[in-house]
DNA sequence: GCCAACGTTGGC
DNA sequence: GCCAACGTTGGC
């Protein structure tokens, strides 16, 4: 079993959101990022856990613990001409977008923010992705150690 | 295949 | 709103 860490601006969909969605469960659509691609289709598993990462807000962070509940599969929202994240050239015989399922495991009782994480990079979280400089990837993979820690910050 | 221009991300 | 860091695009 794998740990990941997927971000999420709250703005547009956060913590509460996933709370009050049917069965606290989401697909996580829009990754249009062809390294995260690769991540949600050949290597995030059923079963799998991922932090739940709120960015472009107050407080940075991460929020809450997710289980993947369903494994990659072709993203729809590229097929659809409506949508904010339609690509044109995604064509729906090879599709081009993947994404997966996931669903809120547990809130944690308090957010562990970027500059918390980052107190700890140089030791504990050292090589976290998340913490590396100009990474930019909406899911990266977390080390189970770091998943150990971070929870143990709580 | 190079690389400049452009778009996006995301912390601050 | 600024801007650094990247990824993508497209002309050549």
């Amino acid at each position: 079993m794998r740990h990941w860490l997927m971000k999420t601006e709250p703005g547009t969909f956060g913590l509460e959101d996933l709370a009050a969605a049917p069965k606290r469960t989401t697909p996580w659509d829009g990754v249009r990022n062809y390294q995260v691609r690769n991540m949600i289709r050949d290597e995030m598993k059923k079963g799998d856990l991922a932090f739940l990462y709120h960015s472009s807000c107050a407080v940075p962070g991460i929020v809450a613990t997710m289980t993947i509940v369903k494994p990659g599969y072709p993203d729809p929202t590229a097929f659809d001409r409506r949508h904010h994240h339609y690509d044109p050239d995604s064509d729906p015989r090879n599709p081009r977008w993947y994404m997966v399922d996931v669903q809120l495991q547990k809130a944690l009782a308090r957010t562990v923010s970027l500059e918390e994480l980052r107190a700890h990079a140089n030791r504990e979280l050292k090589g976290m992705a998340l913490l590396r400089p100009g990474n930019r990837l909406s899911i990266t993979p977390v080390e189970a150690a770091h998943w150990k820690f971070i929870l143990a910050l709580v």
